[in-house]
DNA sequence: TTCCATTGAATGGGTGATCCATTTAATAAT
DNA sequence: ATTATTAAATGGATCACCCATTCAATGGAA
């Protein structure tokens, strides 16, 4: 009768555990006015606990990009929890970009510098959900590149002008050597050259995602069709010119209208514009 | 001597494994013509790959939100890999918002609507790591709404306009009866309700997310200091009349000037505006 | 019949022990 | 000195359990 539910010495201790669950329903008495208020529904579990805990660590500057934890087996022991979800926890903060893993003796995980990659990941996970539509991604994209192009202008420095040039000359070369890909492969670098020339790391960062996303609509178009931007390199310098120039409403009156080109090549062949066909897989050449 | 190194009779069979070494050592033989293409430094690991096929199932549309993959153990035996690793794999999916795990009989690994809060772990994250300064996310703030302002008058509806106006109703009587945190609480849903107003869920997570730190802040000061903005809400009608109006210069102004005032508010004491105040913990009142 | 308590199976949550693979430092052999 | 060998540290992965929660099925009481 009693077999698995009576007092039960608990065989190991569960450290810290108790005094957690309590943490958790205490969120926010608020006066005990406005009723409606729930706690949220899931309970806390461990691998949440400790996720919560380093990033903790990292948010006071205890931890710093470069340091080291402590390894599996000791931080484990520390923690009062098993290795095996002590190893839950760091999986999900190295798929965050938070940490690296490395083998061997003088190894561990360290704490990374921040990827900015991962808000890609973001966004392909909410086109993938449904939870935003192409057309909302490419208008988004028209927008904060047209903020891009004002920001641009003030900002970029010289050797964001010269990184652009070298760009466009590899395009140069990609378009007369007839490497289509490795032209698209550009664009996507242009545009992001572009978003760092803002000088500003939360809009490159913000620009970087749904470009790469962009671009795997224009690689798969390119690559099936076989047709391509005409007069691509020249509209770039053109493009150039004009941001040298700090003439905003000429730089920005270019990409706008490069962009509806682009556009309207992509909707030229509706199926061909498949999330499937973009997002299947990571597209050769693309590094994530 | 030979303790592990020799040909040692395998004491257990490691199902499937044998093939996933193969594959993930194969990686990229590459023709071995054009030298300087490295392959990526760390080698594949079990529960990446889980992730990746998953993802891929979805990207393809076999997989859509509200479906339930199959249980823990049968699924490790399908994938031919420990409960344990597929744990790793899943708990990650679930961290990035793909998956919700449910316990109990008719529970499971559910795919989930993409969740838009994602995107302010990233860049809290991104924060914490210093990748990104609260400078370069303020600054980014204020363009981004700019942009906000521009679209809601294009795009906002009538119920849009109408949440705003509760909203609005909603902060006067918080001033009214002097509860000033839950003023702050107010501003980040009129922030949320006006990015909303857009109409494009892309701009708005990304609003979402700057405006979520920056609340952080606007909190930590509120709280420590017991100052608060003077005469928010009746700023708030009047820039809730401008939308309405569609006068997207006059909304912009009144957007900026209010924008430029908050900042100058919370730089009067810049040692409260240290991360660690506002990124410590999750605040109290505060959903994530 | 209707309703409520009990039971039991399914499923995620978590543990501990054990082995493998990789990396590096220390050591020994040349 | 240089190079090969060994050993230890550490992450990667597996297995075999057990616990806690949830929910449907069952069965007795009103």
């Amino acid at each position: 009768m009693n077999t698995k539910s009576s007092p039960r010495t608990p065989s190991r201790p569960r450290t810290a555990s108790p005094n957690r669950r309590e943490r958790a329903s205490d969120q926010r008495a608020t006066g005990a006015v406005a009723a409606p208020t729930f706690k949220p529904i899931h309970t806390r579990r461990t691998f949440e606990e400790i996720c919560e805990r380093i990033r903790e660590q990292l948010a006071l500057g205890i931890l710093k990009p470069g340091d080291k934890l402590p390894p599996e087996r000791d931080l484990a022991q520390q923690l009062g929890v098993s290795r095996n979800v002590l190893r839950e926890a760091l999986r999900s903060l190295e798929m965050a970009g938070v940490l690296r893993l490395q083998k061997g003796v003088k190894g561990g995980a360290f704490i990374q510098e921040g990827d900015t990659r991962r808000m890609n990941e973001v966004m392909r996970d909410m086109l993938s959900l449904g939870t935003i539509s192409v057309r909302e991604l490419s208008e988004a994209r028209v927008h904060v590149l047209d903020l891009v192009v004002q920001l641009a202008c003030a900002n970029a420095r010289r050797a964001d002008l010269d990184a652009l040039e070298a760009n466009i000359e590899r395009t140069e070369l990609a378009t007369r050597e007839g490497r289509l890909l490795d032209r698209v492969e550009c664009s996507r670098e242009f545009y992001k050259l572009l978003a760092a020339s803002t000088g500003n790391k939360v809009i490159a960062m913000i620009v970087d995602s749904v470009t790469e996303i962009h671009m795997r609509f224009v690689y798969a178009k390119v690559a099936s069709s076989g047709v391509a931007m005409a007069r691509l390199a020249e509209k770039r310098r053109q493009f150039l010119s004009a941001l040298s120039e700090r003439n905003v409403a000429l730089a920005s009156r270019l990409l706008r209208s490069h962009l509806e080109s682009v556009q309207r090549m992509l909707e030229q062949d509706p199926g061909a514009m498949s999330l499937h066909v973009a997002l299947a897989d990571v597209q050769p050449g693309m590094r994530r």
